[in-house]
DNA sequence: CCTTTCCATCGTATATCGGCGATGAACGAT
DNA sequence: ATCGTTCATCGCCGATATACGATGGAAAGG
């Protein structure tokens, strides 16, 4: 059992997780429209209170995707460009390592009693 | 308000809610690494009850990431390529639109406050 | 008939999420 | 000192997710 479930799938699965609401997807695309947001520059552009989008923002920032910066008095949020690259390319390593050099291949061919 | 949420973010963020779970990610090896899957054969490979191997299997049929045939008395459970590929590419769309084909550059917008 | 295998669904318990208002800290301006 | 702004955090709640065992249906084999 567990012979292909891996460690890193928690990390990738956790990246998704940040991403996986409308709000966040929005919020990421703020964000790369400018070098750097501020909260409130994001809550004037969405429709949910202040304390909303300062929690989806904790949330990108707490998976790797955000960085931040506490500059009094704005905070400062800046897209991890690389990171959700990193996050991307895992979910399609996934799905192709079985045709890559040195990947799983696990054997493979099926084993499945289709 | 509201004017850089799209209604397409709500069905990207919804293929990623479906990834977004380290067994799910694990099930997408394994439907990777051959034509097709029954059910029992995720079970065997994996350490998790065979109704949450199924309730899994149920989450990712919604979303659309994999295809489903009732083949008694086997489930035939077929990886769909290209869905996933279209959930990743919209991520990748919503950083990149700033810019043109050929990648981004952060070019940026400002508009930022900072 | 009975048994086994495979599988989806139901019911349940627990945990986490999502949204909001309220609160308080930090700082600039008055 | 008193506002006003910005922002993180807390508490609350309904909703959703996760995992499991139990149940029952549908072949296939005895």
């Amino acid at each position: 059992m567990s012979d292909f479930a891996r460690p890193s799938d928690k990390a990738t699965a956790a990246s998704l997780a940040a991403l996986s609401h409308p709000a966040r997807l929005a919020i990421m695309r703020r964000l790369a429209s400018s070098d750097a947001c501020c909260c409130n520059d994001v809550v004037r552009h969405l429709d949910l209170a202040q304390s909303t989008v300062s929690q989806h923002l904790k949330v990108l920032v707490a998976a790797g995707l955000v960085s931040y910066e506490l500059n009094r008095p704005r905070s400062r949020y800046v897209l991890n460009r690389s990171a959700l690259k990193t996050a991307l390319s895992s979910v399609a390593g996934i799905v192709n390592e079985c045709c890559e050099p040195g990947g799983c291949h696990a054997g493979n061919g099926s084993s499945s009693t289709q």
